[in-house]
DNA sequence: AGCGGATAATCA
DNA sequence: GATTATCCGCTC
């Protein structure tokens, strides 16, 4: 009988955050076996001389060529804290983005996780009256501190059972814990429900949408509520999470960066009935832990969050509703780049839910897979009450004298507009004084030191900034090439705007709205409900865009027109329609019927001329034959190798040895490049990229897969930054 | 990525 | 001739 073997180990193949493509095998710390339940904890390891925290996702005997496996130090879980259908899910976008497994699961995790410490406590907070505050109620004069008293009188009442029950109740419970009249106690976390409001009656194609929905709620599929501005597609997103909570399940919303306002959460709130979470880049470490454990323990049932709250775990899932699916902020743009979208489509069908794609405006993806039968398409046509769609109107401005890129037709328009008694908005989608500062005696401009791009001019002239690395420095009084006087600000961006319609209606207020002015997320909603509905001007970016109801608004004048027309982006002619669809939506809401106006130098545009005689969805079908006849997606699939470093040789060096292995493997592709990127300089860094197109998806990723190790170990990686882009949204 | 070790450039 | 910047290679 031969000698047995030793028998290998067995141990924890481990994923760590860093951007190495391959597991790392551990033993378990002394005294400690490992087992196939271990899958999906967290574990503290050494990493050459550091320590670090990942996730066990296989276990096994180890490899006996492998050098000896080191111990870890200790296993942080008790249990997985990843599992299922989300570490499923997450192990096919590693396979989809060709991103490191541990890169990807450090970004599903809430940053204390990652970190590596206890999942926090998830329980809620109510309040209760003292015994002196049982005593003492009755003595209370009438007010908010004697009903809130009155409403704790029976027992401990939940926070978020306050939140519906009465406004502004926190105050009052802070003059009932001074005269400690009543505390603060932590309890279970419990789903409780209290009975949830109905609705407004929905309309007839809103209840076509409703049933559809209801219909399919009990396996995967996609539907794409496409509805004009106004048409309801919150109120029929409700309908469905209602009736999702009704089955005991839980629902996840995911919105646009600018669209998680304190007035959507308020409503959601209202009418649901049971604690909706939020969850966006403002919220602390803390908060954000608690609302991925609460799910994760299957307390939190609703939330409505951005981009990053497409990772949460959904034991008990039931619906995903993605708002504004177009919208360009549900994809990542740096890191692990993926698409919130369409991920949540891969999470619905491992959950076996349906999934909401709602839009005014859908992404042509969304259309072409609505046409080919891949999504139901639910159309909402009519606005709800009774709002009426505005007129839209072009305004030819050629040959006509421009005061800060405003038109004298346009200035009288809004004139009208405000002798009327109306609101104005006018949008223009660029930030600061004006793009450029030119000398007007030798062609000098003020250009960005560490970037090719021109400098911004701020502060009504007296500062230059940097839109791309953030670069200040005060304007010079002087051209720095000629020494002549003639430096003049060029084009207009909305800071200027508003001073010359501050200076041509001075009896009206101007309120300027862009991300100078309004840095934080709530700065946006207290200075337009200040503005109220008063007779006045807004000037403002794309965060004017979209949400916020503005029922007084009777004018919407759309300035930047004419700069997205003739961009080399593929995608640029859909961003626009999108973005004068939406701009356009905020007009006449309410009552009064809105009026839109278009300046532009090329009112004969056939983008504007089918936007305008056949509205989006004209313009939406000649667009997917263009993008059809150019081999675009969503005809074609494209992938991006971008590379930055001090020297361009060395961008150039790594992006001609990517498509060096690219070729190698003899798969159909369309290389692009080693190319300048659209910005070649910027932040010091010098850019290139090269651009991957296939027909079929299959061959681009099959490609990826076999020629990503060699340019892994690469010497050409190594002496450069490099990120690939599976789907990317900006080429140019 | 991040760290240690090695080599190359800089300075009293 | 020692100290500081850049290059390399490795991470179970």
């Amino acid at each position: 009988m031969p000698d047995a073997l030793p028998t290998p180990p067995i141990v924890w193949r481990v994923a760590l955050p860093v951007p190495l493509p391959r597991l790392f095998d551990y033993r378990p710390p002394v005294g400690e076996t490992a087992g196939s339940d271990d899958v999906g904890s967290r574990v503290r390891v050494p990493f050459g001389s550091r320590e670090l925290v990942g996730i066990v996702v296989e276990t096994g005997p180890s490899d006996p060529e492998a050098p000896e496996a080191r111990h870890a130090f200790a296993r942080l879980d008790p249990g997985p804290i990843l599992e299922g259908e989300l570490l499923d899910s997450l192990h096919w976008l590693a396979r989809y983005t060709h991103a490191p497994l541990g890169e990807v699961l450090a970004t599903a995790l809430p940053a204390s996780l990652r970190r590596g410490e206890p999942l926090p406590d998830t329980h809620a907070w109510a309040w209760r009256l003292t015994e002196a505050g049982q005593t003492g109620r009755e003595r209370l004069r009438a007010g908010r501190p004697r009903r809130l008293a009155d409403l704790l009188a029976p027992g401990p009442v939940e926070e978020d059972r306050l939140d519906l029950a009465f406004e502004d109740w926190r105050s009052a419970a802070r003059a009932l814990a001074k005269r400690e009249f009543a505390e603060r106690l932590a309890v279970p976390a419990a789903a409780h429900v209290v009975e949830p409001r109905p609705g407004p009656d929905l309309h007839p194609e809103q209840r076509v949408a409703v049933d559809a929905i209801l219909a399919a709620r009990d396996g995967f599929s996609a539907l794409l509520v496409d509805g004009v501005t106004g048409s309801g597609k919150t109120e029929v997103y409700l309908h469905a999470i209602a009736d999702c909570l009704a089955r005991g399940k839980q629902a996840l919303v995911l919105v646009p960066e600018i669209g998680l306002t304190p007035q959507t959460l308020a409503r959601f709130r209202a009418r649901l009935g049971v604690p909706v979470h939020a969850l966006h880049s403002g919220l602390g470490d803390g908060e954000r832990a608690r609302t991925w454990t609460a799910f994760a323990r299957g307390e939190a049932r609703v939330v409505v969050g951005t981009r990053s709250a497409v990772f949460l775990p959904l034991p008990d899932a039931g619906l995903i509703v993605i708002d504004e699916e177009h919208d360009g902020s549900f994809k990542q743009l740096d890191g692990i780049r993926y698409h919130a979208r369409d991920f949540a489509l891969v999470r619905g069908k491992a959950l076996g839910i349906p999934v909401l794609l709602g839009s005014a405006t859908p992404s042509l993806e969304s259309l072409r897979n609505a046409q080919a039968g891949r999504y139901a398409h639910l159309r909402l046509q009519q606005r709800a009450g009774a709002a009426q769609p505005p007129t839209v109107r072009v305004c030819d401005v050629r040959k006509r004298p421009l005061e800060a890129g405003l038109s004298p037709d346009m200035l009288e328009t809004i004139g009208h507009a405000l002798e009327a008694d109306g609101q104005v908005l006018v949008f223009k989608n660029r930030r600061g004084y004006a793009p450029v500062l030119l000398c007007h005696d030798c062609g000098w401009s003020a250009q960005c030191q560490r970037c090719d791009a021109p400098m911004t001019v701020h502060a009504g002239g007296r500062r230059l900034q940097c839109h791309h690395c953030g670069a200040r420095r005060p304007a010079p009084d002087a051209c720095p090439d000629c020494g002549g006087l003639a430096l003049q600000p060029q084009g207009a961006g909305t800071e200027r705007i508003e001073e010359v319609l501050t200076a041509r209606f001075p009896d009206v207020p101007v309120l300027r709205i862009d991300r100078g002015t309004t840095q934080r997320r709530d700065a946006l909603e207290h200075a337009l409900a200040k503005f109220g509905t008063q007779r006045g001007i807004l000037v403002g970016t794309q965060m004017l865009a979209k949400g916020h109801d503005l029922p007084n608004l009777t004018l919407v004048a759309v300035v930047g027109v004419d700069e997205g027309l003739f961009s080399a982006d593929f995608r640029a002619p859909e961003k626009l329609a999108q973005l004068l669809i939406q701009v356009a939506g905020r007009a006449g809401r309410a009552q009064r019927k809105g009026e839109v106006l278009l300046q532009t130098h090329h009112p004969g545009h056939p983008l504007l001329a089918t936007l305008l005689a056949g509205g989006y969805h004209a313009f939406a079908e000649a667009e997917l034959e263009q993008r059809e006849m150019a081999g675009f997606p969503p005809f074609a699939h494209m992938a991006m190798f971008r590379a930055e470093a001090q020297q361009i040789a060395a961008c150039e060096a790594f992006l001609r040895m990517a498509r060096e292995r690219l070729r190698d493997v003899h798969a159909p592709l369309d290389l692009h490049g080693p190319l300048p990127a659209p910005m070649p300089r910027r932040a010091g860094f010098q850019r290139m990229q090269l651009l991957l197109s296939a027909a079929d998806r299959r061959s681009l990723h099959a490609a990826l897969d076999a020629a990503l190790p060699a340019i892994y170990a690469s010497a050409e990686s190594r002496k450069v930054r490099w990120s690939l882009d599976v789907d990317p949204m900006d080429l140019y």
